[in-house]
DNA sequence: CCCATGTGAGACATTGAAGTCTCACATCAG
DNA sequence: CTGATGTGAGACTTCAATGTCTCACATGGG
């Protein structure tokens, strides 16, 4: 593994508990030195908006695999809610690969990168439409809504997994549940 | 209002939309000078530990005035229903006045502050037990899961109303209906 | 063997925010 | 009026992390 690779892969669990961590405690995280982790990412920024990219590629990534758009297409409510699912599983995973961009403040404000989340946004609101077009989802809230949930849903599994309140194999079924059931009983 | 008030009220929402701002940001947003506002928080540290106890304190009277051990210890449904949502509605205005203080470090690896929150957290599992005891949230899932899809709507909701893709007089309802009953049709 | 490349260690410089200090000024109670 | 208190402005110091640079070394291809 190339150093850079062995950065871009600490990075990421040491800020996942550290937001804060300095660029010594990933590069000694990263087994490499201070000097080489400069010369892959010339300032934290770059670091962090490289993290943040990889994120985004891979929030595309997910959606493209769930066949996002297809399904929204379709107008199936079995299609589009199977959708929903594969997706918010992936998307656990995804939060536990990235969960620092989530709500890095570097991460967040980036000009370039926000478009870029705005873009993979406006693909998933085509799904959430379809979902609530189709009875698969409520229709009486605002589609970007539905987004912002499934955003703190995130975040919260992050956490939990990071304090080992749940168990990782029931992360996704939690999540699934969480956003379409509620945690209201039967 | 003294100063110090000035920079408690200003704080926490020029933080909101920027978790980062400095000190002489933070002044600038209180109106008031750079050495004033060192004269009652003697560091940054001061002054964002001195938010996240506000926000505890906030927290645990919120509990306090939905009554939540006096409902948990009810065994009665409606009751705890009505405590939890009256609780969720409660925390959503806390959210909105203490929203930095849901994801800061600063806030969240102070030793102190987590023994607080986890003091709190302990009388909220109290409720939420009861609820899942009595039929009012499913019983199939880890308590402590529970308070973090609660957090997780609370960081939702904070950052849905800064991004305003949700109308403030809403945001109460959206959250305790997402909680739950989810965000699937019924 | 030899060179090219990438690296670690560590010295060094830079920077930007934090924190300190002084002083003049406003306010207000007595 | 007068002293006490709190304040703003701004100069100043400190400090920790960032970013730069050099050099010796390892490795691997030729």
């Amino acid at each position: 593994m190339s150093s850079r690779d062995a950065v871009l892969a600490a990075a990421p669990r040491v800020l996942a508990t550290q937001p804060t961590a300095s660029m010594a405690e990933i590069a000694a995280a990263a087994g490499v030195g201070r000097a080489t982790l400069h010369r892959h990412f010339a300032s934290r920024e770059d670091l962090l908006r490289e993290i943040g990219q990889r994120s985004l590629d891979q929030w595309a990534a997910s959606m493209d695999e769930a066949r996002v758009l297809e399904a929204a297409e379709s107008g199936d409510a079995t299609v589009i809610r199977a959708c929903l699912v594969d997706l918010l599983t992936r998307y656990v995973a995804d939060a536990q690969a990235f969960g620092i961009a989530l709500t890095d403040p570097t991460v967040l404000n980036d000009p370039e990168l926000r478009e870029g989340a705005e873009r993979c946004f406006v693909d998933e609101l085509r799904l959430h439409g379809a979902a609530q077009a189709t009875g698969v989802l409520r229709p009486d809230v605002p589609p970007r809504w539905l987004g912002h949930v499934l955003y703190g849903l995130l975040v919260a599994v992050r956490d939990a997994l990071v304090e080992g309140d749940i168990a990782p194999r029931d992360a996704a079924g939690l999540v699934v549940t969480a956003f379409l059931e509620g945690s209201g009983a039967r």
